[in-house]
DNA sequence: CAAACATATGAACAATTGTTCATATGTTTG
DNA sequence: CAAACATATGAACAATTGTTCATATGTTTG
């Protein structure tokens, strides 16, 4: 299956899953999990942000089955539910560092 | 570098990348581009966008470094910028479309 | 069982963003 | 140069979404 022949529905739903890493808090939690399983309150402690935050963000990424949660006595700890995105998470961190994007490119002439 | 050594710096960045991938429009734009490069005309066909929406968003994909256009006549042709756009999604199509990501677990029990 | 702790949820709000419509800019052809 | 075509841009609006605050649920320990 190459890109080209995506369907509007295959589409629709790829973009879906990147719509979920394509926020700070919630990449952050996503990255932050991807080597260790870490709880709730481990990751807020991390981040800086608070539990209630992360705790919404975990929902959504538990939602699409990007990440699990596993309860141990008081704590959840969650992980990367497959490698599917810690794939994605190399290939980018791979790629994307090292030339400096600069935004907003001047659009005007594009020649 | 392994995805749990971000600086914040860095996942707000990479976020912003997710993020032009994470629009439907955009996305369809970016996978129609990956093979061969396509004027604002046929993107807009194919894919059944109007030409200024389409426009829009490649302006997007532009300032990003995402995608680069070059001017053949009256008619701008768009290709990927480099391969890591297409490295994302050659890894997100070979993982993603098989198991079916049914939408919206329930949340209250985690375990 | 009550208290303390960890996590989850709902409502509300500000902020961001995708799309449309009208118009401007750039390029070729008669 | 005027007309026709292709692409780009700006303003405006509806819709989506990230965050906060208050409160609820689940679990352990005295």
């Amino acid at each position: 299956m190459t890109a080209t022949n995506l369907t509007p529905d295959q589409t629709a739903e790829l973009a879906d899953t990147f719509r979920l890493l394509a926020d700070a808090s919630r990449l952050g939690i996503v990255a932050a999990c991807a080597d260790q399983a870490m709880s709730v309150g481990a990751i807020s402690d991390r981040l800086g942000l608070s539990p209630s935050l992360v705790s919404h963000h975990l929902r959504l990424l538990r939602a699409a089955r990007i990440m699990t949660g596993e309860r141990r006595g008081k704590q959840v700890f969650y992980t990367l539910a497959d490698a599917c995105v810690r794939d994605v998470l190399a290939t980018m961190i791979g790629h994307q560092f090292g030339h400096r994007p600069d935004h907003d490119a001047p659009a005007g002439k594009v020649v």
